[in-house]
DNA sequence: TTGATTTATGACAGCGCTGTCGGTAATTGA
DNA sequence: TCAATTACCGACAGCGCTGTCATAAATCAA
């Protein structure tokens, strides 16, 4: 099977290479009858561009990297989030007829920064995608953008009125969430704050008091504890809360781990959720559905969000201008059976 | 930050571009003084080769895919398989200088063969890893195959005596589970067959039989339930298995899901595990660590194979031969809680 | 109809490397 | 010592496209 060439539809078509290019690219100016002319010539030879002579020709390489943080140097299984985030990235690559690259690379790693670089020096991709927790470390951002290659960042924690990023809605859906457990009748409704150094559960906590208000709720420290994201903080957030004299029929947990281990400490004490005690997560991790009752969460959009990166990405190459706002996309409630109403 | 190209480079050092084409390219005949002189040119430049410019010159992309099912596909949480098989082939790919590109996609879909051949022909990749279960599907590796791209498959059902393909050692390792389980001192070792569509889980079968006769204990209808893979079929099995009037003391499941619905069977049934059953399972995936007792399985080394296989493409690649023998990764033991010996 | 635009097409020069091959310098063997 | 190697290095011609620009054809205004 000798491959064609750009020459070969050309002779066939009977026209100069260049308008054969054209029509491969979608160029204008071209007449709809010559247009015909090449695409059967194409189809006829099979002729599939070649890629490296046009990323050469055009200096662009038609590629985008995905940079994340590397599960495997974790026992968490992570796999999930980043599955999800691939899926979208390929799914903006293919419609925008790039290739997709994946990076994993290790958050604690010193050089991370530098090895970055020199990557990226070397791939020369056209764009970048840089997912959280790394679009939070100044200095790997730093880097990336010092070889000037094009970055959006996922989730990034500040972002210094620089609208290069995709976030979620993470202060709306969690007030949304918390007037959907207010709309069920309860009136104490607990917050399990998350890690202090994570920014996006802080928006959830400001979601939440937002949420109470809405729902003319008063907020109070009696509702409110402290954990870092991990099961077992969840746990000991759920024994304090519910050892307290006037305890909280409902939790909104910041993550759906803390959410776990709040579920497991109702079931030690003999509290049955959702009919005495509803709770609530927010990331709806794969855990989520698995537990029983299956949890009520806020569903991260991560697929979409890296779809909408590369979608930026991609778009502002055609336009040859920098979008000028970031790109938010919404959560939403997956009502499941660990939330139900409280009869007063 | 003007890019240095090779030009830059051979001025700077003195010499011509290809000397320093050669000792980019590691190639022979550049005397160590020379090589000297041209390092340091490209770290003062900081040179780096232009990968378009490259693959169109050398007619290699330096570009391996990873072709595997895509998860989304399902709501099975998959995940985890598919980061580790991403793992090992990125760090084969690191290793040696190429780039990774993933390519899920859907193993049911009609028309997957023919997208993958025009992906191929578009992409022209050095070389393809195919991961079960697409490895199996004779029009996908077919399609493939017509491409002329070199092509690894991984965990392949048939193999009709082509050596292009790495596995593990289902069997051995599965006879090596049932030894240890008589060497804990039981007797009746009972086995769940997992879906008769799944080569691998044939393996393991054979497996179970040699190691009993290894160990010199008979093999029995008695002992021996059919199962489909899904925890579900696990339940029904070893609650058949266990209902018998000689139940089995130790049970041996073709797959860990399957392995964790016997565990639930026996905590229903009231019979403790590990004291009174012994449970083992095959894949080590996430859950096996997650449910209590810990499972004791046998770890399937998907991170080595891909790695193995992509190390395989790149050497014949530098070898300019096909390798003459399949790699097949042996898989270990993962002795956990569920397992124990048993006193007659 | 004629000149002024606009649209459509092609000629040509590279993009930044690598493969080939030929030439010169260093090394070997007798 | 001198050929016969062998080690080292460079000139040169592309790889298969795209960008630029000149040119031809079509369209328009008056």
């Amino acid at each position: 099977m000798p491959k064609a060439t750009i020459d070969d539809v050309a002779n066939l078509a009977g026209v100069s290479i260049k308008t054969v290019s054209r029509v491969v690219n979608r160029e204008p100016n071209v007449r709809e009858q010559t247009r015909e002319k090449v695409e059967n010539a194409i189809a006829q030879l099979n002729y599939r561009p070649n890629k490296a002579a046009r990323n050469l020709a055009s200096h662009h390489s038609h590629l985008i990297v995905l940079i994340y943080d590397d599960p495997s140097a974790y026992e968490i299984p992570s796999a999930g989030f980043i599955i999800r985030m691939q899926e979208g990235a390929l799914r903006a690559c293919r419609k925008a007829n790039y290739e997709l690259l994946i990076h994993p690379c290790r958050y604690r790693n010193k050089n991370v920064a530098v090895e970055l670089k020199a990557l990226i020096e070397q791939i020369r991709p056209d764009g970048i995608v840089l997912a959280a927790p790394l679009s939070n470390v100044p200095r790997v951002v730093r880097a990336i953008e010092e070889t000037g290659t094009p970055l959006i960042r996922v989730s990034p924690g500040k972002t210094d009125g620089d609208p290069l990023y995709v976030s979620t809605n993470d202060r709306e859906v969690s007030c949304e969430m918390t007037r959907y457990l207010a709309s069920l009748g309860h009136k104490r409704i607990a917050f399990i704050k998350g890690h202090p150094g994570h920014k996006a559960v802080g928006n959830r906590f400001r979601g939440y008091l937002d949420g109470l208000e809405q729902s003319g709720l008063a907020a109070s420290d009696e509702l409110i504890a402290a954990g870092d994201n991990s099961i077992r903080s969840g746990e000991a957030a759920a024994l304090e809360l519910l050892e307290r004299r006037d305890p909280p029929t409902a939790i909104f947990a910041a993550n759906d781990d803390m959410a776990a281990g709040v579920m497991r400490v109702a079931d030690r004490l003999g509290i049955k959720v959702p009919d005495e005690l509803s709770v609530a997560g927010c990331d709806d991790i794969a855990l989520a559905q698995q537990i029983y009752p299956a949890l009520t969460t806020i569903n991260q959009p991560l697929s979409q969000m890296t779809e909408a990166a590369v979608l930026m990405l991609t778009d502002s190459q055609r336009k040859k201008k920098k979008p000028d706002s970031p790109t938010i996309v919404p959560g939403t409630l997956k009502l499941r059976e660990s939330t139900t109403a409280f009869a007063n």
